[in-house]
DNA sequence: CATGAATGAGGTTTCATTCAT
DNA sequence: GATGAATGAAACCTCATTCAT
């Protein structure tokens, strides 16, 4: 039966130091993505995790201690793959060109694995996991970029990154899901959006 | 034993006649939105449906031959909710009046029970469901109101309904989430969001 | 969620690797012969075969996906047991030392545990399970010897064993049914009708 | 829940008195006997025979008292049916030519309905029903036949019944289960196996 | 450490039977 | 009488998790 855990359930139980285990820990994270992406939540299972990973169920649960923190580790992977495209927005020299930096950024992690993306944007909103995952970084870079001057100016930053991210993430989303391809027109509707939404809800100078 | 099922999975099993058994459907519908409210996807099961509704189990196969035929019944009883507001956007005089009209709708309806809304959103896209889901009614209306002339023209009409759509169902699905109950502001954001992407995404008469 | 089953019905599911799965797979294979001679067909649940196996619900799906794949499985069982005695009837000098020795496999087979061998003979015509079980060892056994040139030669030497194997399986069953302990009597009466239709039924030389 | 049952499980529950009466129970063991032949015994329940008979599963329990007394009522629906054939045999001036009738009997019964047989045959030897079933018409008139002067004397008469009734049985069976269509052919063998059986086993004059 | 056998709570689903209408 | 909605025990089966080897 599933008794209580013993430890936290999320936290990951060791750190893997030795190559090995690193490789161990990498396998069962795409593995989790892979099957995540084939079977969708409800096929979504340890056993399986493990079996795809080439790994016996016991050594998944080695590292980590149950199925909620291989989920949590999978987010923290792709936030990090994502990192590294979206803190660069921040290098450029108008807000305007960093947000078409970070939209091309969401874009292209999005639809590079739109399903396992998706799937896990909607893991994101369970308590249990909320809970665990700090703020996303796109959340915190998105709300430096727009308080650049040359864009307009928002009464609620927070607010409006918020629905930003919320676009940003649905029009990939359906995009994705229709098996869309063509990039540049998607940015493009993208940006018509956002600038759209920032320039009609531009709040006067106080 | 494990015989193949004898009916398919998402069609109603029968139809109720008498009108207790009209009664019995219809708790277990709005059973089955509350179990959905209350403990989310994973915590939504058949038990849990039967005991809300004050059913027994049984009771429920007779009606639905399974967890998904009430998911997918339940969004049709959404649908159809929603069809009464949304078909009375057709009757503005201008599309802008019926593009903020149908947005009215769907804020309402999305805000009534935010996260059954969002949930059945997110159920919507399973490859099981979404093969016996018929078109959305807004989807339909949304494209007629896109043909009307006052409002920018768009080179691919299906294509901009899908992007609207997506984006107010995420506006209000993030607006949801976080509790928000000033429907005015959310509906000034939406438009904004909308407009400025008709606006910007017009395409030069042919 | 009744989701279409990921496994054949029938094939088990994994062979034991370690002696403790073998031992396990042992014990569910007897427990089910047990529970079939103890309470029927209608008493045979996987339930009954776990509890009487001494061994959780879970691990006798681990290896078999379910109640019919049991039944296969000690069909086989049963079969081999069986091997050991029938093939030694092709190494008789005549064809009637043969059947004789052929009758005295299947009777002594039959009489060691007379339900089970009944149940097993009336689960093998159900069509799902038929088609899995590959012809019989005693069908082949039984055609070699019908052609020995001692014994009456037969048109159709399928269709004879067909029948032959038809009565001792009928002749043996009844026996048990009714408790007689008889052997050499039994297998008298066995001879006298198999011998009886084979002399009456003989071709004349082509 | 299944309580304990107030009337005998298999006694049928009212006479049927009116002809509309007497039409539901026919129209009910038709239909139990077309599930049985369609379905087999795991696909045989209350409901399906119902709705099978266009009849309510209320009624059905009106009638029967059960599933048994249902399987019950068939049995000796089909041993009436067969009644009026095997008598006939006692008719016959010699033994052989009785007992040559009582095979044809046998035969066109069995190969008329070959499932429907079959899975009465199953039934038949389950403690519950074999309890209940009268000792079958075929058993006495055998014993009768199998006295007459012409054939040879048979040291356990019962016995030699029980023998031939298994044989008859089991070769129509696997006929039937084959398909075969030939029915005099059917005969030959079966003529050949009991007399063939009968003259082996004559007990010398005492 | 790795393995994979074992566990069993808890989910899904059926079907014999009852009983209110 | 006839109907069919309702019931719930009991079957089926999965999968997260533990633990002996």
């Amino acid at each position: 039966m599933a008794r209580p855990p013993q430890t936290s359930p999320l936290k990951p139980r060791k750190q893997p130091s030795q190559p090995r285990a690193e490789k161990t820990v990498a396998a069962l994270l795409e593995a989790a993505a892979q099957v995540l992406e084939r079977d969708g939540l409800e096929g979504f299972n340890t056993n399986a995790v493990a079996r795809r990973a080439g790994v016996s169920i016991g050594s998944l649960y080695q590292y980590f201690p149950g199925k909620d923190a291989l989920i949590l580790a999978l987010m923290r992977r792709e936030g990090e793959r994502f990192y590294a495209e979206a803190a660069h927005a921040l290098d450029m020299p108008t807000g305007a060109e960093g947000l078409r930096a970070l939209i091309a950024a969401a874009v292209r992690q999005q639809l590079e694995r739109p399903t396992l993306a998706r799937l896990l944007d909607v893991e994101e909103t369970r308590p249990a996991l909320r809970a665990e995952k700090e703020g996303g970084v796109l959340e915190r870079v998105l709300q430096q970029i727009l308080e650049r001057p040359d864009l307009p100016r928002q009464l609620d930053v927070a607010l409006a990154a918020r629905d930003l991210m919320a676009m940003v993430a649905s029009l990939t989303d359906t995009a994705g899901e229709h098996g869309e391809l063509d990039v540049p027109h998607l940015e493009r509707r993208i940006h018509a959006a956002m600038f759209g939404y920032l320039d009609r809800m531009e709040s006067p100078l106080p």
